[in-house]
DNA sequence: CGGCTCTGTCACCGGGCGGTGATTATGAGG
DNA sequence: CCTCATAATCACCGCCCGGTGACAGAGCCG
């Protein structure tokens, strides 16, 4: 409005804030038009500069995703609550549970991790490979520090039940946002997910219990 | 080869087999070059034809797609075991435990219709959610005739239960094919999904046995 | 001030896409 | 044999993509 004519638009020669503004846009456009449509034209449109400017200064889409999943660790920090040392009374049930809820809720909040796994299903490039990994990363390290000090069960076979477990939950997200449902439930309101919610504290106790 | 200075290339005025090899070519783009190949060139370079003919007697892809998703109704009833019968005698858990193991090789043996199931993940147009609507009507089926005439145990949410075990497993296939591993686990050998086949025995078990 | 580096922009390329007339070849019927 | 509906092809359009080289301008430093 007024102020663009007294602040002098945008070419104020400082790279920082430019990569910065780029950094973001390209997880904008990934977060919120899809994997499909990003690509170095979008970001640049997105970050409101050239697209020359996504070459110099991130080699490319690549060091873009590159940095997109650098950034990707910070994810977990913001998700992981704080509270996670207070729970060493649980049963190792009780902290699959809890664990399967917290990733369903982060992940149902999350449009850019979504996206992200949505795009590890679809595609196999180096690119994609790498962001994924630190998705997965990001992930593996989570679950670590959920568990704690907890012991897990002799004789079971955790790891592949976990991954039952969260692979449920993603799917689940992932289709709710495009479908809306699957296999026959809808998974629209929130008494639709309170009804997964119940189904997979079921699951796990029914596992673990 | 000799054949092709013989029999006089291919125009040779049949519609219905030139159809016919439009529709075959269309699934094999989809499953074999995946969604993101998935094209009006594509198809017709696969075909041998001019696109032009896909609109002709297709109505253009949307009308492919319908077609594809029209065969997707046989996709059932080739995978569905003529033995249904023979179990009446056995649990629900039992029951849900062979639909699961069956469901998880149907899938990991069709690339088409994992192709689906990821397209309708990452993108929601109308054409993919009608596609989607058949390859989930034929489950819903093949689950129903799965079922026959036995009776699930009273006050649990079967529906909602089995619909995270289908998801479970559609995560887990769908993962094997790009990244090969999931949640710390690898989906290579066949080794490994006898893990996984270990554990979502124990996991339906765990629920309805 | 004069030059030089670095930031930012513009214009352009080849290529593939979806989509649409106009055109050619084929074979069946009078 | 000629005709005519139809199967099949060709040529072309505009658009957007990723990618690159040439160019403009701000600011620092001697």
């Amino acid at each position: 409005m007024m102020d663009d004519q007294l602040v002098r638009e945008r070419p104020v020669k400082d790279r920082a804030a430019t990569a910065a503004r780029i950094l973001a846009a390209g997880k904008t456009v990934l977060a919120e038009d899809g994997f499909r449509l990003f690509g170095i034209n979008a970001v640049a449109r997105r970050a409101g500069c050239d697209k020359q400017l996504i070459y110099r200064y991130f080699g490319g889409l690549d060091g873009l995703m590159e940095a997109i999943g650098g950034d990707l660790g910070d994810w977990v920090k913001t998700h992981i609550p704080e509270d996670s040392g207070g729970m060493f009374l649980l049963t190792y049930g009780d902290l699959m549970e809890r664990l399967a809820l917290l990733y369903l809720d982060a992940l149902r909040a999350d449009p850019l991790v979504r996206q992200i796994a949505a795009w590890e299903l679809a595609e196999e490039t180096e690119q994609v490979r790498r962001l994924s990994e630190a998705r997965s990363k990001a992930l593996a390290g989570w679950l670590e520090r959920m568990r704690g000090s907890m012991q897990p069960p002799k004789g079971t076979d955790t790891v592949t039940l976990n991954a039952l477990v969260i692979a449920a939950i993603q799917q689940l997200v992932l289709a709710s946002v495009t479908t809306g449902r699957f296999a026959g439930v809808s998974l629209k309101t929130e008494k639709d997910w309170d009804k997964v919610r119940a189904a997979l504290k079921r699951l796990v106790h029914g596992v673990y219990g």
